[in-house]
DNA sequence: GCCTTCAGAATTATCTATAATCTGACACCA
DNA sequence: TGGTGTCAGATTATAGATAATTCTGAAGGC
């Protein structure tokens, strides 16, 4: 049995999974001993995942205490929209004179995707992949790390905001933004970019809870 | 024996100061068996440890071939002050109508322990300090652990460049920002900020390899 | 000389057992 | 009644054993 993964990125990757569509509410314990039986592991391997999660944003760990669900408090919406806000156009910036056409045609082929989605689920997968395409060229593994990182926190708050508000988002930023990269004008589609992930008070954006992922 | 830190935090400490001082170079394995013999405890904790440091960015583990220190490479150190230079500010908008006497008070002795200092080590401790004060009162948990980790990996750096070019920085934009501070005035502190950390071309700045920690 | 295969050694990942710490119930005392 | 101490059971952390995977060098074939 010749796996790709280990045994503790396979658990963290389900934990993961559940944590970020809410299945797992923020603050609830998880019990290395409950999931390690579930799993039908030990519970070395699940101590692992934990501590990817944590370092993912998604867990908290309290050491000797057990380990819960990351808490995902309204305030810190603001912050990981202002983090995403200087972060990507930072991206951006670097990777724009490394974006080739077809980094362009998979970013709009994400577009699309998300364009067309039909569920909050995978609308989020295609614009995380929108993203994700068009900043990977800056070949900054430390920023994009963290702004994975961002993402699923993201995620985690339209998945949990999704009840009675999600519409289709008609999004025109994305597509200005291939547009301005097509265009040569990097300096167009990072503040486009910047403005699109920006928090705006909740007054004035009631049904995006915010931010714009 | 009533330990506040687990065996693993403890190892994940020791580790990280060699990483950072250089004593444990940049791409060396670090293998497990031999570390958990040094610490004369078992390999597991010493895995727990090797995780925490890659979410440090210290450590870079390959699943089922070692973990090895993470390199440092030059290209990278600008990725680091860039991040820094949009991250820092963005904490220090938040943080600064949250500044007490008390905070700009710790801050100045900071400045004052880095502007005494005769060594390097005792400068950057000190230096890390001053930031980590500043932004504190920020009260953005993801946002400052992602600056802490960037201050290591800036660390990582000074120590790693410290040889023959090392001198006491006669540096006077901390006392810039703490004025600016003092009078109410945070947008000049975060742009003095933002230029202290920015990244520089290495031919303006020899002295410093291209960035201010 | 180069490439492939394979066995054995080395190393990492997980398991099981044990040690350490935490939690909550209960008893006792002022 | 409220506060404190004790202790059993629950839970987490680590040790040592075992299983799984990778590495390395030798042998054989072309």
């Amino acid at each position: 049995m010749k796996k790709e993964m280990t045994l503790a990125a396979e658990i963290c990757a389900r934990l993961s999974e559940r944590i970020i569509s809410g299945e797992l509410a923020a603050g609830s314990p998880l019990r290395q001993d409950h999931i390690a039986a579930e799993f039908k592991a030990s519970h070395v391997p699940v101590r692992e995942a934990f501590r990817e999660l944590e370092a993912r944003g998604l867990a908290q760990r309290l050491p000797r205490r057990g380990t819960r669900v990351a808490e995902a408090p309204h305030a810190a919406l603001r912050e990981v929209a202002e983090m995403r806000a200087v972060l990507e156009p930072l991206a951006l910036r670097h990777a724009a004179p490394q974006i080739t056409g077809s980094v362009l045609q998979r970013a709009a082929e994400a577009n699309q995707a998300a364009e067309n989605a039909e569920d909050i689920y995978t609308w989020e997968e295609a614009n995380r992949r929108f993203h994700r395409t068009l900043l990977e060229p800056c070949g900054m593994e430390r920023l994009l790390r963290s702004i994975d990182d961002l993402h699923l926190a993201s995620a985690r708050y339209l998945f949990a905001g999704k009840s009675r508000e999600w519409q289709s988002p008609n999004d025109r930023d994305h597509r200005a933004i291939l547009a301005a990269l097509r265009a040569g004008d990097s300096a167009t589609a990072c503040s486009v970019l910047a403005r699109h992930v920006q928090w705006t008070p909740p007054r004035l954006r009631l049904q995006a809870g915010g931010f714009r992922p």
